[in-house]
DNA sequence: CTTGACTCCGTACCTTAGTACGGCAGTAAG
DNA sequence: CTTACTGCCGTACTAAGGTACGGAGTCAAG
């Protein structure tokens, strides 16, 4: 027989990635990830592909994109017309830019603080707040 | 006549970070911000301080964090002890560089897939989830 | 052939992060 | 004085992103 337990249900898929099975379905219904095909009596098998897929739905989410910027970031992998994949290209480029920029600063001023702190002050007095604001947020 | 038209009230905050009233006073329930400081018949207003906070928040908020984070990193803010603030600041030091590192494929892999599109292919296969996955994808 | 672990499905519910609503009060202009 | 802004307050509603629940089917092991 072949190894029935290799088969990656939807149990299973939840498990590698870390999620809820109820995550995997709710996806499935968002359209984020495809419909698996279910062969024998109507158990759903997945692919390594949908696991990574799943996976990196959980880390744009991690870098602050939306279900639906992520479900746009994903039709850029399946290759799609070029002229409407650079300019969403594009677009989300410059938003990773500003986050990226936004980020640093944190990382940066984190840094410092600990380092103050290993200094031995015994309080601190931190700059978070300058720190993301260097940069500017003009309101439109 | 003092100028009161100079007054920071609630109005001129929300429209100064770009964001509802509701918001502003949302995020004092939440405790993100203080109540401020109501002199003359009950009208609140605030510093330039406070416009800060609410920019931090909401820069905070586009690279990930949640408000419950973003509480965090502001209580950092305000001159704690020394080793609760490294501990803290350890932790979200942690998580800003995997965010960073994310961010950083992601903003690779944008570029090239509009470097190829310039090249001039009608379709572009974009290996997109492989971006953020190249960290950690130990999937048996 | 029963039992236990899954799976399937739809529906209902929950949390987070706001937004909207309606009633009341103070001030300023017409 | 009346009308028009704001502001104050509590409560209710919304949208996004899941989570939980209950009933029914499936399958491998005991």
């Amino acid at each position: 027989m072949k190894p029935r337990a290799a088969l990656l249900t939807i149990g299973r898929l939840a498990e590698a990635v870390g999620v809820n099975v109820e995550t995997i379905r709710f996806y499935q219904r968002k359209r984020l990830l495809r419909e698996p095909p279910r062969p024998l009596g109507g158990i759903r098998h997945y692919s390594a592909e949908d696991v990574a897929r799943v996976k990196f739905i959980k880390a744009a989410q991690r870098i602050g994109f939306s279900l639906n910027e992520i479900h746009h970031l994903l039709r850029l992998n399946e290759g799609m017309q070029c002229d409407a994949a650079a300019e969403l290209a594009t677009h989300h480029l410059q938003d990773v830019r500003t986050r990226l920029q936004d980020l640093r600063r944190m990382e940066v001023t984190l840094a410092n603080l600990l380092d103050q702190c290993h200094r031995g002050g015994k309080k601190v007095a931190c700059p978070l707040i300058a720190a993301l604001q260097t940069n500017k947020v003009e309101a439109s």
